[in-house]
DNA sequence: CGGGGGGTTGACTGATGTCAAAACAGGTGG
DNA sequence: CCACCTGTTTTGACATCAGTCAACCCCCCG
């Protein structure tokens, strides 16, 4: 059995037990290649699949009545993605890789045994269930009071800053696997005004662009005209239940 | 001790066991009575509370560098809120009341002993949260995608559904207790073109207004153009752990 | 009677969307 | 290696939805 992905992730916040490491690992039994643009579910198809992320980038979405797309959030390695089906039969959104990916699909009944067996680990889930729900806030007041360049810069510096976080290495260049047609989807934006929000950050000297990549030239000022609040770095565990 | 509002909640989609409400009884021990305007918890501030809502209506919101507000949920009865004191030490969002109201605070700490006793309940709070996730993903989606009209109505709609499954009685009217400028920074808009399109939405007969309450005079139409989902009516229960 | 908050309306502005065309890039088959 | 095809980026001209500013109304309340 492999080491897993997500416990990887928890244990940059603390660490787990062997017995809690090896409950995680099951997770990730199985694992799955799969090339870009794969759809690992589509929103309203019945599904009882979790996954947890092991390579790649991974997008959710929603598409409207008029045929219009909301990004809803993008997925790295470590998130644990499809988790709505806990909560419904069907899934309420999309999921579309954006690059090749390798991810670990396991039925939602295998959550029983962790919450039945794994109080503390049950209390993470919680955790990153919150965290995520603030980031989604973040967006949500990123969407309806701020302009579009602060918008396109917050999409930016979030893909930064969680990239970094996962590796270490990456300084200021982020390999951007979005159209601009995409980001236009995820900030609420068209494809047209996104290509002049990014060139007016380009102008500012506050990114710069080649092949396909972002240089962030000057983070702090990037940070500032998004708004933008970093929650990942500080989570209080302090309440947890012992581990078992 | 009294019943817990958030028990009757839950028991809405399966029965709880005694001891299983007796656990979320305890929650409630404490209740505090609030006018309108008080502000439970400021963003930023160090807070380990909860709070069951026991009557009133509440809202959260965060407020930008600019000074614009953006409202991020509206909180009735029978709704956890300050849940995101789980993870984190300081609050990320505001909450203000928009009534008088009845709250009942607990110490996050009080969450320990469902995680480690109680495991179908700490299941049924993860389910919550999936579902208050996708709601504000809805939310999201209407922001960044649907008219201002669309907004509007969206909110409407949402309330009038959120109110009904609580009180069945209610069946096409509701006491906004917004002002247009909160609806303004709810929906992403300004007070000034909430006010047109709550006209616009009145003229097609969609709504009527009298003195603070707003009756909507055609659900499904109203429905339609604000692109709504009915998240609340079927969750799916069936992965969860034996109730202890 | 006066003041403040909220609602309503009109005239004007501006940010973002729409449409269209051209430049560009990468992949495929001949 | 070239020619082509398709999808993406870039740019300009123009349209429109929503914001801004300002006035006035109403109502409640002190």
């Amino acid at each position: 059995m492999t080491r897993s992905c997500f416990a990887e992730r928890l244990e940059r916040y603390l660490p787990l037990t062997d017995r809690e490491a090896h409950a995680l690992a099951s997770l990730e039994d199985h694992q799955r290649e799969v090339p870009r643009g794969t759809t690992i579910v589509r929103e309203n198809d019945a599904t009882d699949d979790i996954y947890v992320i092991r390579h790649g980038w991974v997008m959710s979405y929603v598409i409207l009545d008029d045929g219009s797309r909301q990004i809803l959030r993008l997925h790295f390695p470590g998130d644990m993605i499809g988790m709505s089906s806990t909560a419904f039969a069907e899934a309420p959104e999309t999921l579309v890789t954006l690059s090749e990916a390798t991810i670990c699909p396991f039925d939602k009944s295998a959550l029983r045994i962790i919450f039945e067996e794994h109080p503390r680990l049950a209390a993470l889930f919680h955790i990153v269930a919150q965290a995520e729900r603030v980031s989604l806030t973040d967006r949500l007041a990123s969407l309806g009071r701020t302009s579009a360049k602060a918008r396109v810069a917050a999409l930016l510096v979030d893909v930064l800053v969680r990239l970094r976080f996962l590796n270490t290495q990456i300084i200021d260049t982020i390999p951007l696997k979005l159209t601009q047609e995409e980001i236009g989807d995820a900030t609420g934006l068209t494809a047209v005004h996104v290509n002049r929000m990014m060139r007016a950050l380009s102008e500012e000297r506050l990114i710069a662009r080649r092949d396909g990549h972002v240089r962030i030239l000057d983070e702090a000022a990037l940070a500032h005209t998004a708004n933008y609040v970093n929650r990942y770095a500080e989570l209080d565990l302090r309440w947890l239940p012992k581990p078992r």
